[in-house]
Order: C-alpha cells, then structure tokens, then sequence
RNA sequence: GCGGGUGUGGCGGAACUGGCAGACGCGCUAGAUUUAGGAUCUAGUUCUUCGGAGUGCAGGUUCAAAUCCUGUCACCCGCACCA
C-alpha cells in the first residue's frame, strides 16, 4: 500500500484532539515541564514558514517530554493587537474584532493540520477582554508603585494627516501615507520606570540559560557604565553642572565643557547668555535632525560655543568655556560633559576644530598629534594629588575625593532608557486612568476593569494626533473614582508589548477571572523550562517580560523571580534565492501549501534538517522532497519486519541512534537528529530483515518528529498502544561498545592505511602491527623512526625523518 | 567604531575533549527496471598532472589542527557620537 500522508495525517489528527492527549494537568502527579514558543499575530497572510520553525522545535522536545513520563504545558496563543490589523480594518472598513477572529481561525486550523501537540484548551487570546482586564490591572498596579508616569517627549508628527506616527511609519522624516515632512511635537505620553530595574534585569542574566549572544545583547541594551558624576560650578551663578564621566582620572585634563541643545541649564541662565539667538537655533536644527542624522558618525563634529557664561573646573578654579553641540545627548548619562582632548578621541577632534587647550594627564602618547586613550600602562601627570598613580588607582582616588569635597561621586549609568508606553490607536488595551480635574490621573477601580474598547465605525485617529478613542464622547466621558465629580478618561492605548510581556503566565490558569493567575498553580508551573523565539525579540521582548515579571514578584503575585530558565533562538528561513523572504519578492514558502503537496510530516521533518537551527538558511525545495522520500522509504520498511533476531550490527546501530537522537534534540541540533534516523533506515534497509521490537523502537524516535506516520505504522504493525502513551526508548550501554574498532596507521600525521582489530588491543600490540605494516614500511623507508605515538582505538602515528 | 557570530565540495550542512575532513540530504554521472517519463534500486561523486593538495587568507604551537594561538580579509547580527 502506498504512503498516503492526507488520510493519515487526518486521521491522527482527529484522535489525538478528540481525546485531549495534550492537555497538562495542573498539579499532576509526574514531574512538570514548560515549555513555551512566542506566541503569533495572527495576520491576515496565514501562517509563514518561520512559525514552524519556531514552534517545531519545542513540538519535538514536548512529546519526547511526554514519552519521557513529564507533565508537559505546551501552550498557544495570540498576540492580536497591533496596527496591521487595525490598518486593514480602517482600509475595508470592517471591524478589527472580526478581522482578529477571522484570523486567529485561520491560524489554529493550520496549526491543527501540522499536528502540533499545543494544549488548545489554554488558548489565550490579548485582545479578549478577560485577558486585557489583566494587563490593565498590571498597569494599574505600576502606576500605583509609580512605576508608570506622564512625561514629555517628542513625538513624530504628520501636520498635513495630523495624526502621531510611529518610526516606521516616518521614515527617513516622511510621512509613510502622504510624503509631508514630519514634524517633532512635544506630547505628553506615558513611561514605565524600567530603568529602576536595571541592575536587577542584569543580576538576574545568572540564572537565564541562554545562548552566549542572548545574554551579551541584553547586557549591551541595558548599557550599565561605571563612572562618576562631577559638579562643575557655573560662574557667577549658583548653578552647578553635573556631568557623568567613566574617566574621572583625567579631570585635570578638562579644557572645556559640551551641553546637549535640550539641556535645561541654557534656559535656566538664558538671561546672562549673549548668543542665545545663535543657540536657539541652533537647537531647532538639532531638534529637526532625524535620529539617523545626529548619530552618523562620519559627520563632522560641531557646536556652538556658549557666550557669557563659564564653567569653573572644581579644583583648579580655572574658568573653562562651555558649548553646545548635538553629538551630546540629553538622554544619556546627564547631558553634559566635561571635554577632556587629550585623552578622548571626539573631544580632541573638537578641540583642534575649534582652537581649544589640549592638556596632557597621562604620559605615553603624543597628544597635541592625537588623544592618547590607553588605560592601561598610562601614568598620571600634571594632575596635582594624583599625579604618578595609575588610571586606576586614579579614578578611585579622585571619586574618593569627590564625594569628601561634596563635589559628586562615584556613579553609575545606563544606556535603556524609560519605555514609552503609549499609542495614539484603537486596537491596544485602554490605559485604565481617569483625568480629573479635582483630584488629578487617578487609576480606575479594579472592580471596574477591564475599561472595554468602546464599538466603533470608524477607526481613524482625530485630528490633533489622539486615539480614535478620543472622538468618542461616552468612551471619554466618566466620573472620577476618587471624589466622583466629572472627569475624562486617559485615550492612549498600550503598545503591542504590552500582552506579551506575562501572557506566559496567564497559560497556567487562563481562565481564571479573580486574578491574573492562581499563585498555586503558578508555583507548580514556573519557571518556564525552555523558552524559543525569534532572534529579534530577544533584547526588547524578553527584558520587557522580565521586568514585568520581577515586578510582580515584588508585589507577591508570581513565586519566581526570573520568569525563564532557557532561551533559545532559531534562525530565519530565507527564500531559495538566499534573501530574506517578501512579498515583494515573490520567495514567500507557503506552509499550508507544502501541508498539502507533500504533508505535514514532510514540512516538520523538512524545517528541522534544514539546516542548523541557530543559524539562518535558505529553503530548498529538493530538500523538502528528500524529507518526503525519507518518509516513503521508512513506509516500506515495515515489509523488513519479521525478523527473530536483529543482526549484530542492527542491533548497536539501533542503541546508537538511541543515544544520538536523544543528545542531538536536547542540544537543539534537530537536524544532525534526523540525519542519524536517516543512517539507521539506510541500514534497517539493507539487513535481510529486523524484528518488530526494533522498528518500534525506531517508530518511537521518529515520533517526536513526523508522530502520523509514526503512529500509523505502529497501529499497522498490530500495537495496541498509541506511541502518543508510550515511552521513550532507553538505551543499552553494553549494546553501544563494538567489538572491533578501525585503528588508522599514519606516518608523520598522514593516514597510510587501516586496520580492524579487537577493541582492546594493547599499546605494544599496536605499535607493532603498524611499524609492521607495508604501508608504514614503504613511507618510513631510508628514515629513521623518531617516535611513535599511539592512541589505543584510534591511531597510530608514526614519527620519521 | 564597539560587541557577538559565521567562513568547510556544485548546494544545505556534519566532524566528541586536537586524532580517518566532507556524516546525512540535495544535485550530478553511470547502470538496472520502465514503451517513455516519473518513482524505485545499485554503484560513483572535494580537487588532482595520481606524486600529492585541500576547511576564507598568511604565519605559529603540536607526533597530529576545520578545531588551539597571532595577524588579516569577507559576510551577517546587535549597539552606536555612550561621555
């Protein structure tokens, strides 16, 4: 009969969700595993290939799992909020509900037609209501911890379609849907204080298994420097100018000070500042300039020097001048500097351009020629009390004498920045905050949440750059949950992190409506065992998670204080031409198709031996079908099977293949996996035929991966029990050692020849056959043998000249 | 610029702790089967002047290097005037 993969894929999959094989079970008796996959948007374009990629993986690990006797939680969801959506539905008119719905159907049918073993009972869903009531009750429960705040910003703003856009939707300073140039406009927008966390993210990187690049990309975005703060006093005034620096050593090489345009000093002493016109605008032009502008380095660095007013060094009383310039940024450290050019490349190339001293701190380098940078072997000079000392012992000296003269200190900063935590749209969660006029932003009462998306016919934002939510009086209309007069509710919505940033907690009790999650439930579950995604959410995403979480930990809601123990990252399936895949390209692999030619064990098989997971790879349609005649030929095997006994060699390949699967998937090498089922088929193909027990033993591996045909001919060869119930094969270490072993002869480390001997032949056994071997004779002829060394079961080499 | 990663046949990729480079798959070649094609099976497939040479390139350590060290080039990812 021939491998038919619809019938069988059907059929299987119709028994195992009829019979919820897949639902974990709070609190159960076996040992628990969690293993979790990013959840989807679900957009209108159906499922792409990198879904699979991502969720086959842990699919694999989870029904080893299973067979290997875990409770495992292997759950699926959707993250549907979000713009796309929304366009779509501003474009045709139809409501972003339907369309989300529509979608997410779509996408469970396709996932169901792959056969993965999600437990669909846990679905979760960010935009129902009985889920976004949560993630409005964990901003309520910021704002109360303060931990959630209004400020200003600067806001990409399209004056002709007046509405706020996000980076990329102004790009290059356009407006993405009228071509206008974009304007900067000051807006007050919310922030979450992530930065109060961010020694506690860094701390916490210990006990994350992630690959070495996930961590060091997380260390990198939260930037923590160690440095010192140091307080210039501004002459004439009672202003002092504190500037961050990670080179407090070099302060006596300070020659001149450089302010960011948006510092608050300039306005603060605007009355004593004879060029304030000249800075004015030259502000406005910075504030114009596109980020990709004021960051590109090969611009020549400039700035304007503040007139009127100086800046006194702290201990020399030397006046020193002070300038504004955009390469100084207010949002780092605290927008000041203290320009040290002999020993700072950037400051040394602004004081050449503008004629400023150049002071020499540290001996070793020619600094009128260039800055002299080194940390090292550099030697204190012309730096009074620190003068001999090393870089070193300098800083610490000098922050030492800061803090005693109370003229700042050591300190630290970091590079993350408070997350702006609002959108002018309709699809997110309402942020649950009441404006009154009598008591200011209060938060809604918790019996309220959650604050519900009011219907709407018409989804575009209004014209002065708010939520659509703002046009619509009864939404905004309300009264104050503190004194119950009159107030107008907050019309931002959150971003689209919001919901994924603990919707892995609302798995373990998705439908709990008294709280978030039961604690209980919660301490059986957590910590996540293993955590996959893309590559491109591990900074941004997986921070904002465990900010999140390490936070509701601090108010007792979850018992863990890291939400993940592991993270992985597969990476990206290219088109077959190797770009990356588009639309626009037409190099777009459609699963669901490939589901239908070739079958869904095919596609799993396929995205797994693809290539190495981590690494990014093109698609290869012979590739696909050499998976499917993989599958074809494994069919046909069940005719070897009959077999009393497994020859020898069968039977250690088989321990073999055991151990090696085994290794290979808990180690994310998916595809060696499948190349060593390959070898054993190969050979299984060959023997004159193999007995029941080892073609089950062989279907047991298989299953993880292509689990219908393995299930079907398991079924076929008159087994009761479902390989979805059964167990993970153990292997036979005496099985795994073979008797004879290939000893190879090489002379001066290239190979002559080789041998089969006994497994444990001796040292002394070895030399000799080598030395008597023909091979080694006729290389090592005329030459003297100098040595010979011998690894017993491996070589021999045999040194002459 | 800084940090991280990767470089191996025609292609995707293997190679434990330094010990037979090229597993497995694709593609290709020849043969069998077939009216033909497809499918399947068998054999072969790094290059080669048959001495050898060979893991981006140039050195080094070692009895032995894809693997360790130094330098260098290319590509990819992240961050980026970071004080």
């Amino acid at each position: 009969m021939k491998y038919d993969s619809q019938s069988i894929e059907k059929k299987w999959q119709d028994y195992w969700y009829s019979r919820d094989f897949f639902q974990a079970e709070d609190f159960g008796e076996k040992p628990k595993y969690y293993a979790l996959v990013e959840f989807p948007y679900p957009s209108g374009t159906g499922m792409h290939v990198g879904h699979f990629r991502a969720y086959t993986s842990l699919e694999v690990v989870s029904r080893k799992r299973r067979m290997e006797g875990y409770n495992v939680l292997f759950p699926i969801g959707f993250d549907a909020f979000g713009l796309p959506t929304e366009n779509y539905a501003m474009q045709k008119g139809v409501h972003p509900r339907k369309v989300t719905d529509e979608n997410i159907e779509t996408f469970t049918e396709q996932i169901k037609r792959t056969g993965f073993s999600f437990d669909f009972s846990r679905v979760v869903d960010t935009t129902d209501p009985d889920y976004y009531k949560w993630t409005q009750w964990i901003f309520l429960k910021m704002f109360e911890h303060d931990l959630a705040y209004r400020d200003k910003t600067k806001v990409n703003f399209c004056p002709d379609c007046r509405v706020v856009l996000s980076n990329e939707e102004s790009q290059g300073g356009e407006c993405d849907r009228c071509g206008s140039t974009v304007e900067k406009k000051e807006k007050d927008v919310w922030f979450l204080r992530i930065t109060k966390y961010a020694e506690r993210l860094l701390e916490g990187l210990d006990d994350l298994e992630p690959l070495p690049r996930i961590k060091t990309e997380q260390e990198n975005w939260i930037g923590k420097s160690e440095g010192a703060e140091i307080l210039f006093p501004v002459e004439g005034t009672e202003e002092r100018l504190k500037v961050f620096t990670t080179r407090s050593d070099t302060l006596f090489g300070a020659t001149f000070m450089v302010v960011a345009p948006e510092h608050p000093f300039i306005d603060k002493l605007a009355e004593r500042i004879s060029n304030m016109d000249e800075i004015r605008a030259y502000r406005k032009k910075a504030e114009q300039k596109s980020e990709m502008e004021r960051t590109d380095e090969t611009r020549e660095k400039e700035g304007i020097k503040i007139e009127g007013v100086h800046a006194l060094h702290p201990f020399t009383k030397e006046k020193l001048p002070i300038f504004v310039a955009d390469y100084v940024m207010m949002d780092y450290g605290t927008g000041a500097i203290m320009a040290v050019p002999g020993h700072d490349e950037r400051d040394h190339a602004f004081a050449k351009k503008y004629g400023l001293a150049i002071k020499e701190v540290i001996a070793g380098g020619d600094v009128d020629k260039e800055a002299y940078t080194d940390v090292e072997e550099g030697i204190l000079v012309n730096s009074d009390f620190l003068d001999g000392l090393s870089v070193k012992e300098a800083i610490r000296k000098m922050n030492a004498r800061l803090e005693e003269e109370e003229l700042g200190g050591a300190a630290v900063s970091y590079k993350m920045k408070d997350w702006a935590f609002n959108r002018q749209r309709y699809w997110g969660e309402p942020i649950p905050i009441v404006h009154c006029e009598q008591c200011g932003m209060q938060g809604v009462k918790e019996e309220d949440l959650p604050v519900r998306l009011p219907d709407l016919e018409r989804f575009e934002p209004n014209r002065e750059g708010e939520s659509p939510l703002a046009n619509i009086e009864s939404f905004v209309r309300t009264t104050c949950p503190t004194c119950g007069g009159e107030a107008r509710r907050e019309t931002d919505t959150m971003p689209q992190w919001a919901g994924s940033s603990w919707y892995f907690l609302r798995y373990v009790d998705p439908k709990n409506d008294t709280e978030l999650a039961n604690y209980h439930k919660l301490k059986y579950w957590l910590g996540v065992d293993w955590y996959n995604g893309g590559m491109e959410h591990v900074t941004r995403h997986v921070i904002y998670s465990r900010f999140w979480h390490q936070f509701l930990y601090d108010i007792g809601v979850v018992p863990t204080k890291e939400p993940f123990k592991k993270r992985t990252a597969q990476g990206l399936i290219l088109g077959s031409d190797g770009d990356k895949m588009s639309k626009s390209k037409g190099n777009v692999v459609d699963p669901a198709e490939i589901i239908e030619t070739h079958g869904a064990d095919t596609l799993r098989l396929y995205i797994l031996f693809i290539g190495d997971y981590e690494q990014s790879t093109p698609w290869n349609d012979n590739g696909l079908k050499g998976c499917r005649r993989f599958l074809e030929k494994v069919w046909r095997l069940r005719e070897k099977v009959g077999a009393d006994k497994d020859e020898k060699a069968v039977e250690t390949l088989l321990h073999k293949t055991i151990a090696g699967v085994d290794e290979d998937i808990e180690e994310t090498k998916f595809n060696t996996a499948i190349a060593k089922l390959m070898t054993f088929a190969n050979e299984a193909a060959k023997a004159e035929g193999i007995t029941k027990d080892t073609f089950r033993t062989f279907l047991k591996l298989l299953n993880p991966f292509a689990p219908h045909i393995a299930e079907e001919l398991n079924e076929r060869l008159g087994h009761r029990e479902p390989l979805v119930k059964s167990s993970w094969p153990d292997v036979d270490e005496s099985l795994l050692e073979e008797e004879r072993v290939t000893i190879v002869f090489s002379v001066n480390g290239k190979v002559r020849d080789k041998m089969e001997v006994a497994k444990d032949t001796d040292k002394a056994e070895l030399e000799s056959m080598a030395l008597a071997n023909e091979r080694v004779k006729k290389f090592t002829e005329g030459k003297k043998i100098v040595k010979v060394v011998v690894v017993p079961g491996r070589l021999v080499n045999v040194v002459a000249k």
